[in-house]
DNA sequence: ATTAGGTGACTCGCTAGTCAGTAAATGGGA
DNA sequence: TCCCATTTACTGACTAGCGAGTCACCTAAT
């Protein structure tokens, strides 16, 4: 029986998944969804194609997978930041920047942005999972915090408050910045520590009661 | 001779160019450069597939003709922008967030940000042109406004003065929201004009001399 | 008769996904 | 501890289908 059985479920499976999962996030940083084929991925893996197909059901699963993946992993840093009370608001919008940052421009995920987008238009289901995977999180975490600040009063109401593309819109043209600067392979003229100065600044000067 | 002639330079011969370019510029803001088949925008401008390559070379030839197109029609606005020297400072600003909210949020071009990003992975020569085509002008134009009312002392001397990404990326974070909501057939749940109010409201708390 | 403008039906390359078969562990009986 | 049956993990070689690009041929107008 089950000449073609799938791995059971033990820790060699679990590390070749998580083997598969990032060269296949490699790859689809460096070539796109489009241009990330099985075969590219399975090469850099050290298995064959058909290895794959052991674990990931299909290309589309594995995609899933590695934004799971990955906005687990975020929205996990944001979540034990908002509940970190010893911090004062200020602090807490600091460091809730400093992991978007590092997540959007210290790491390959930022590439993702416009992969998730362009793949968005052809599949509509990986629009849907990105929306309720990825951005739902991370859109629940920033708009609380802020919430929570306007609350106790640490921030001003203003309409910034509720609007996730006004607080961190930056660092997502950033990210596209990057992103097509990569393509070039220019390097990266982007400030990232000054602008994320700039950018804190920028957003307690409206949000502080005193100003 | 000439069996298979391409047709001559007529008025016709742009006309029918001009419909291929329109049904490509719709099929490519809709499905993305990935899924804009020729078969589809042949089928849209009611012509055989056959005949675009009497007009285009081949689809990388149609996508650069169909941005280009469009990086005129902006640089046109930016340009009639630029000699409104009758308004102050924060009217200026203003004028300047209609501006880009429109070609953002109001236009097909929006969606075409991500695409282009995602392009230039597989053709850096496109990313190159998007960038010294549609955004560089765009960008110096921006700066150079921030730079005069700092000159004039309409502007206070803020790190976000100089970066564009702060400035304007809120309105690439929108474009990039809306282009998702749009691949899910989903209605757009942004209120455009009140984000645009609380924008620059946002910019001028940060930026007016008095606060 | 010739030319402009166009088409339907192909080819061809590429890649996701499949499948029959192989190699290496595992384990239990003698 | 040797043997062999069974399971586990994997692979090379295939197929199927899609979509860019081509080509022999058509029609209308001069």
């Amino acid at each position: 029986m089950a000449r073609v059985g799938k791995p059971v479920d033990h820790a060699l499976r679990l590390r070749r998944e998580a083997d598969i999962r990032a060269c296949a996030l490699d790859v689809l940083t460096t070539q796109g969804y489009g241009g990330m084929r099985m075969d590219d991925v399975a090469r850099l893996a050290g298995v064959s194609k058909a290895a794959i197909y052991l674990y990931f059901e299909n290309k589309e699963a594995l995609y899933k997978a590695v934004l799971r993946d990955l906005s687990g992993a975020i929205t996990g840093q944001l979540e034990a930041l908002r509940v970190q009370e010893d911090l004062d608001y200020p602090a807490r919008l600091g460091k809730t920047l400093d992991v978007l940052y590092a997540a959007m421009l210290e790491s390959p995920v930022g590439c993702l942005m416009p992969v998730v987008s362009e793949t968005a238009r052809q599949h509509p289901a990986l629009a849907r999972f990105f929306l309720e995977a990825v951005r739902g999180p991370l859109d629940r975490e920033l708009l609380a915090l802020m919430a929570a600040g306007v609350k106790d009063g640490a921030f001003v109401d203003h309409p910034i408050t509720r609007s996730v593309p006004l607080l961190v819109g930056p660092i997502l043209a950033m990210a596209f910045q990057q992103s097509l600067a990569a393509s070039l392979n220019a390097p990266p003229s982007l400030d990232i520590e000054a602008t994320k100065r700039a950018h804190l600044s920028h957003l307690l000067g409206t949000l502080s009661p005193g100003g």
